[in-house]
DNA sequence: GTCTATACGGTGATAGAC
DNA sequence: GTCTATCACCGTATAGAC
C-alpha cells in the first residue's frame, strides 16, 4: 500500500486485474467485471487499457518490477546464501501458498497458448529474473560454476512451483513443506 | 488406439475434450467447438454429456483409470525402485513435456476455483494415486517408513510438475532435465 | 475520464421435431 | 442420436456524446 489511501482509477484497475489473474488466470477476468467492481463502465476501462493484452502486460510488468525490487541484492546484502534461499522459500509460502493461491507466473503459464505475444515475452522474462537471481545466490559461497548454478536454480524454482500445485489440488498446505523441505539448509 | 479404428461419438467427444483440456484447461473448450470438429451440433454433445462438468469428469476419470492401469505394479513387477522411478520421470517427459504440453492435472489445478465439485474431487484423487504409487516405490527397497516415503513422493511429483511449467514458460525443453536430473539414480 | 449505445460473436443449456 | 431453434447471457471492443 502507498502512503495515501487514494488510488487513481488506472492503478485500481490493475490491482483488481492482478487479483483476478492470480485467482483464475487470463480467462478469469473481464473488463465488465473489473469495471463493476470499481463502479464504472467497461468502456472506461478500455480508455486506460485498450485491450486485454495491454492490461495483462501492465499488470505483469508492475508485478515483476516490484518483485525484482524486493529481492535482496546478492552482492550487497550481508545475508548468507542459505539465508537468502530460505527467505525465498519462505516468501513463496507466505505470499502465495498460505493465501491458497498460486503464483501469477504459474497461472499465466498454463494459459500460454491463449496469451498475446507481449504477455508471453514478459512472462518468460519473469522466469529469467528468478532463475538468474537464484543462480547468483548459488554461486555466492560455493565454488559452483554458472552452469551448475543454473541447474540448481531450475531445480529449486520447479520444486516451489510444483509444490504449490500439489497444495492447490489437494487442499493440504503441509504438502508444501513436504515437497520443498529438502531444499532448506 | 483400439483395434478397430471406428469410435463411437461419445468416445470421440471425450478424445477431443481431453486434448483441448490438456492444451488450454477447463475454459479452453466449448460444446460448439467439439461438435464442429466431429461434424455434429452442440445439442448432440449435450445428449451425451448434459453439462460441461459431466464431460470433464468423464474425461478425467478415463484418463486417470488409464494412467493407473499403465503404472507397473510395484509388488509384482521385477523392476528395481530406481528403474520404476526413472521410468516415471521419463514417461512424464515423453508423454507431456516433449509434446510441449503440461499434464492434464496441472492444467485443471490452475482452474480449480472454476471447477464443479465433482471435477475437483476427481482431480484430488488423481494426485493421491500418483503420490501413493510413488510412495510405495520409495518404500520398496529402502527402509523408509510411510511418512518419509510420502515426503519423497511429494518432492518428486512437485519437481516434475514444476519442471514442466518452466519448460512451457521459457520454451526451453532442457530445463526439464535441469530441474529433475537430481532425482535420477 | 467517464458515459451511453451498440456491434458482433461466443457460451452453456434446453425444448421439441425427426 | 441428431437436428433446428432459441434462450439468456457474457465477452472484447469501438464510436461518439458529455
Amino acid at each position: 500500500m502507498s502512503k495515501t489511501e487514494k488510488k487513481d482509477t488506472k492503478s485500481l484497475i490493475m490491482d483488481l486485474a492482478e487479483n483476478a489473474i492470480i485467482e483464475g488466470g487470463f480467462n478469469a477476468f473481464s473488463f465488465r467485471e473489473l469495471a463493476a467492481q470499481i463502479g464504472i463502465k467497461s468502456a472506461s476501462v478500455h480508455y486506460h487499457f485498450p485491450t486485454k493484452g495491454d492490461l495483462t502486460v501492465s499488470v505483469l510488468r508492475r508485478y515483476k518490477d516490484n518483485f525484482a525490487s524486493e529481492l535482496p541484492c546478492v552482492e550487497t546484502s550481508h545475508a548468507s546464501a542459505n539465508q537468502l534461499l530460505n527467505g525465498f522459500i519462505d516468501g513463496f509460502k507466505t505470499k502465495i501458498v498460505d493465501n491458497h493461491n498460486m503464483s501469477i507466473c504459474t497461472m499465466l503459464t498454463t494459459d500460454v497458448r491463449q496469451l498475446p505475444d507481449e504477455v508471453r515475452e514478459e512472462l518468460a522474462d519473469f522466469y529469467r529474473i528468478k532463475l538468474n537471481w537464484l543462480g547468483s545466490v548459488f554461486m555466492l559461497e560455493t565454488g559452483m560454476d554458472e552452469k551448475q548454478a543454473q541447474i540448481k536454480a531450475c531445480q529449486m524454482l520447479a520444486s516451489l512451483h510444483g509444490a504449490s500445485i500439489l497444495v492447490q489440488a489437494t487442499g493440504d498446505v503441509e504438502k508444501y513443506e513436504d515437497a520443498v523441505g529438502y531444499l532448506r539448509q
